[in-house]
DNA sequence: CACAATCCCGATCGATTCAGTCATATATGA
DNA sequence: TCATATATGACTGAATCGATCGGGATTGTG
């Protein structure tokens, strides 16, 4: 797995949004202007929070983000698939992203790579929001 | 971590040169044909290996390629490292190819990342060329 | 009602990477 | 000398990445 700067930026706006979920909506510009993100960017990453329900929006003035679940239901390994696609190191091991690749016909190989994607994969989705938070 | 086609064709093509170590120099058409790797790519994999020293070769007549050291001494996060840079999910958590990125200034984020680091980079540090030929 | 703040959304862009090819030079053995 | 190899650099087309741009739609406030 490789994270970009997409996923980071989003765990940085969820991990914020987590620690202000009691100020209701918080604008894309504060967000940004708080983590160090460029706000088009962070606006395009809400967009797709959104759409995947792990954020609430709300137009107009005083409008903004909030989250749209606990931060204990929302684990790192969901939002990092969101956008980085397979935990996996490559996907011919991949459990949602699989595609076939050179090395798949070997068995040792596969193997090791499957002990790692299955590592990587429990500890994303074991971790949540409310861990890092 | 993420494998490229390049460093799964030049493990493939490790895996091929342990297996017949005994037949001195083998060509890259010869590896392309029985590996399924298009030659003219596998030639530029094979001088990579070549100048990190992993592979010898012998020109002209009945050259071609074969391994340097003994497959044992070869882990494959040597290989990995070599085509794809660095084993960590992020360079920010990367021992040998640090860089900045985002999530630095979360200590919970980096201290996940740089666990899932640690099991790759010992896995792939403990598995040899000899272990999965 | 008008306006400002804010989200919504598609298009575009420049840089980089990736996978792979091409042409050519150079060395070697028969 | 010739066929067979590696050695090397340049190139290319496609995809991805990290943004930016320019509007459109909605909503609370004065």
């Amino acid at each position: 797995m490789r994270l970009t700067a997409r996923s980071e930026y989003a765990l940085l706006a969820l991990v914020h949004l987590v620690r202000h979920a009691d100020e209701a909506y918080l604008s894309v510009q504060s967000i940004a202007d708080a983590q160090g993100i460029p706000a088009k960017f962070l606006e395009q990453i809400l967009l797709t929070l959104k759409r995947a329900r792990y954020v609430r929006s709300l137009k107009g003035q005083h409008g903004g983000y909030r989250l749209a679940r606990p931060a204990k239901e929302i684990s790192l390994a969901e939002v990092i698939r969101l956008f980085d696609g397979a935990l996996a190191p490559t996907e011919s091991v991949s459990k949602y992203f699989y595609e076939s690749t050179p090395i798949e016909k070997e068995r040792a190989l596969l193997k090791l790579f499957k002990g790692i994607r299955d590592y990587v994969s429990d500890r994303l989705e074991k971790t949540t929001l409310a861990d890092v938070s």
